[in-house]
DNA sequence: AATATATATTTCGCATGCGAACTATTTTAC
DNA sequence: GTAAAATAGTTCGCATGCGAAATATATATT
């Protein structure tokens, strides 16, 4: 994959800025006409198999940092989509919940999402288990190389 | 692959979300140590391969809208790395070009970006070239729909 | 028990990206 | 030639995400 030159990393770089790219289009689509953003709806996705979790594991079901999804959760409470509740046992974390207006918008979104990747069901089933194997390969070797780096 | 039940779904958003931010990461890295920001960075080398452009041109070669764009222009410019001159010929637009430092870094990234790629050539050559090849299909399909949608 | 360390979360300043509304030119139409 | 429509950029308010520094609570050390 290396031998390529300047010309090829760009190309490679440039494939995965763009395939980035158009699927965050494809969420945000998807998400808009539940009027709510695509992270907001992946928090509700994560809390309803893992309910009651704090923020810390919210983060790294969402690999993003501690901040960013303190920031989510923000605004999502303000937006009446969740509840944080300090924990009882441990009075430095807090415990999640989904409101009943966050749980209909998490229901809603099951055939929204399903509608919205109806175009790529043109995708030959093979293809679609191809690209999440090497994704799976990529996210390995990548996650890799950046925990090797912090020690 | 649309049969899928909800989980396969899910398994697909995370997928993309997880890959796009891996290499978000590692495009950081590569920038980090050249002082500058991943974006800004692809500026300079659109603008290696293209000089002269203005703002909508550049916009669409980072699949960008045109207010992302300006903005970006408009701290490199700040930042010292390219320069902004209205065109003669059309004085709504601009003819962009880089600066001796923007030429600098443009240089060093070669290096940089081949250093940073490379725990990816453990990647055998047939799948970086499948995985180019889905992300094409799959951005085809994508835009496609939403120019569809557009019109 | 007192101190040090670890953990959970927030806040700050920053860059990115969006769409919508706005200004300034240029082109098109009548 | 003037009015209307298209085009190039900017600005605004918003949400996202980062890392670093701060706060509060919990756990470990001595």
């Amino acid at each position: 994959m290396l031998e390529g030159n300047e010309q090829q990393l760009d190309e490679i770089v440039s494939s995965f800025r763009r395939i980035s790219h158009a699927f965050q289009q494809l969420l945000w689509k998807d998400a808009e006409e539940l009027e709510i953003t695509p992270t907001q709806l992946m928090v509700l996705r994560k809390l309803s198999v893992h309910p009651e979790i704090g923020i810390t594991e919210l983060a790294e079901l969402l690999h993003l940092g501690n901040s960013a999804a303190s920031g989510v959760v923000d605004r999502m409470v303000k937006a009446g989509l969740i509840t944080r509740q300090r924990s009882e046992s441990d009075r430095r974390s807090f415990k999640l919940s989904m409101t009943d207006k966050g749980i209909e918008i998490r229901e809603r979104s099951k055939q929204s999402l399903r509608r919205h990747l109806l175009p790529l069901s043109t995708i030959p089933i093979e293809d679609a288990g191809e690209l999440l194997r090497i994704h799976g390969e990529i996210v390995k070797i990548l996650e890799q190389g950046r925990d090797k780096k912090k020690l």
